[in-house]
DNA sequence: ATAAACTATCACGCAGCGTCAGAGTCAAGA
DNA sequence: TCTTGACTCTGACGCTGCGTGATAGTTTAT
């Protein structure tokens, strides 16, 4: 017989714990004293370790009770459906870090660009020597290939590449009258693109998402806004046209290949 | 002028929502009628874009309360904090997706091992032929490396490599006298170690998880209770033994590469 | 007998809203 | 002008899995 305390110090959780699993009737003592005293025994220990197992890789208390309250519950097939959530999870989480990579990239590339500036007049040599260190220890050697190619370039280089991008928003904003679907503009496009991968490999979905972030996101906005207070708006607009003229060329070219 | 109708419409959030941005002070209406209607305007608009934004790459609202509020706030070092804490979860969900795995690979595999039975009259062939089929459905090709390499043997083979695991816990059983840091059982333990081969690579952290599991978990438990009461309690210390003299001797032979 | 250690039952708090409930407000048609 | 119907407001509970008191009774050790 274990009073609360011994068996939370048994298992390694509290005695909360067990006075919650005892009211979701997850797990019963197996007496209650007339002082209304939790009693319980080595079964109920053996089905706490039971519930902790299921608890640790994840699931949710009710679907452990069902599993140990059903003895002819399909465990295996229990877990396949939990192994998929999981698996969605964390592809949904890796996408969150793409975006959070491409935000963090064009932060570190593109602030203040407008203002003609290169961007190390806003960082020190050492902020840069710091960004360098910090994206090898915390981001490891796969993720940061995008900031380790920046850091490649030679400062010259760098203030090159600079100079270019911002010329192409200058020129963007020069020829916003034509229309964001205009053949200028699309040419224009098509330099931003490339321009891009001086950076990272600019896929699809990534250009779609950028349209949106140079216009929702705060400092992007802000920084286009400087240029021209309509260039936000206008960027989204003609990237998603851009995007999409992308998408269908490519279905062509898919269809085209299946036809041969 | 948006009503909260509208703007929820705009940006595709539900008014509840506005309400509760409201109430936390993270997107007050720029107007608030004398009946206490809110109105919003387009900076309105803007800012929950914004909001949402980093809503999407999965900030709390308080910490986005707080770069939105301060326009010094370093942007960059907060999503690379993000991104750390990002790259935990999925480490984790990483950690669990093992896990499950070699579970229903054992819940597959052992289960009702210990009544001399073969896994195939537990099974049916459709039912065999069904998880086959779902491990490929599920699973993709990638994880499912262990599934796939058990059903590539024959069903002789299967059942041989069956007979084999029982025999060595029922040895186990036979030495538990010993002790589980005897001889005899590190020899049955180098044998299950090897046994293992048969379903996936066995590295260190699995082995050691599955000590526990054999324990904790209520198929296993069960099962190994079956052939003898203490053998799960016996078989969690004894693993955890031989584990940690395969780390020390890893760790050694590492320190012996350094020495060089 | 008294103090220390345990035990019990409420009940709020958290994160981010969803979801009624009850009541007031506004715009448009008859 | 009156009546709908569409909106709006402010509470307030629910969800998940407990943590963290508060207050009060019980047992154990000295």
């Amino acid at each position: 017989m274990y009073t609360v305390k011994k068996l939370s110090e048994l298992a390694g959780v509290s005695v909360r714990t067990l006075h919650y699993y005892d009211d979701i009737g997850l797990l019963k003592p197996s007496l209650v004293g007339e002082n209304s005293y939790r009693y319980y025994d080595d079964a109920s220990l053996l089905r706490l370790q039971q519930i902790l197992f299921y608890r640790e890789i994840g699931l949710e208390l009710r679907g452990i009770k069902e599993i140990l309250d059903d003895p002819d519950f399909d465990t295996v097939t229990a877990l396949q459906l939990h192994r998929r959530t999981l698996q969605e999870k964390i592809e949904r989480l890796q996408t969150l870090i793409q975006t959070v990579d491409t935000t963090i990239m064009h932060l570190i590339g593109e602030i203040d660009m407008s203002n003609k500036k290169t961007i190390f007049e806003g960082f020190s040599e050492e902020k840069q020597k710091q960004y360098e260190k910090e994206a090898v220890d915390h981001w490891g050697d796969n993720a940061s290939q995008s900031i380790k190619l920046w850091h490649s370039y030679s400062d010259e280089r760098k203030a090159q590449i600079m100079q270019e991008g911002g010329d192409i928003y200058v020129e963007i904003v020069a020829n916003m009258g034509k229309g964001a679907d205009s053949p200028e503009i699309r040419a224009l496009l098509v330099r931003w693109h490339q321009h891009l991968r001086y950076f990272y490999e600019p896929t699809i979905e990534v250009l779609g998402g950028l349209g949106n972030m140079y216009h929702d996101h705060p400092d992007f906005n802000a920084t286009f806004t400087r240029i021209h207070p309509d260039l936000p708006v206008f960027l989204k607009e003609a990237i998603a046209i851009y995007v999409d003229e992308l998408e269908t060329r490519w279905l062509e070219r898919e269809l085209g290949i299946l036809e041969e």
